[in-house]
DNA sequence: ACCTTGACCTTGG
DNA sequence: CCCAAGGCCAAGG
């Protein structure tokens, strides 16, 4: 695990935007094509690490449904940005709100400050 | 070197 | 989608 990955996919869960979602496969999947490294289970791995400086409550399994550890709260805050929930309420429903990054989001073109 | 753990994915029923 | 079994990748003891 190198630096450049926990950025990388910080970078892109960072880049999701609100009412959408990603796939910790999905994500995995970006960086990986990115620096041709690593997997869903270290985009996990890391989001665990994470903390609140990201959305983490974007990211959820293939099956659209995030960490019971704070499903509670990640519910909450998906249905405060209007994110196409299942009719359960309790998964994200990935046919909707399904979101892929661009391709410059990584090694893109950055707005820098001046 | 071997086994276990982890915010997982895919295949098959 | 759910359940069950196998695969994948990396870190820790």
């Amino acid at each position: 695990m190198d630096d450049a990955y926990l950025d990388a996919v910080l970078e892109v869960v960072a880049a999701i935007p609100p009412g959408h979602a990603m796939t910790y496969g999905g994500i995995a999947d970006v960086v990986g094509a990115h620096l041709g490294q690593g997997g869903p289970r270290q985009v996990g791995q890391i989001m665990s690490h994470a903390g609140g400086g990201v959305p983490w409550w974007r990211v959820v399994s293939s099956a659209g449904s995030p960490p019971p550890r704070y499903l509670s709260e990640a519910l909450r805050r998906l249905a405060a940005e209007a994110c196409p929930l299942t009719g359960d309420g309790s998964r994200v429903d990935l046919r909707r709100a399904a979101w892929d990054p661009p391709d410059d989001v990584l090694g893109g073109p950055e707005p820098d400050n001046g």
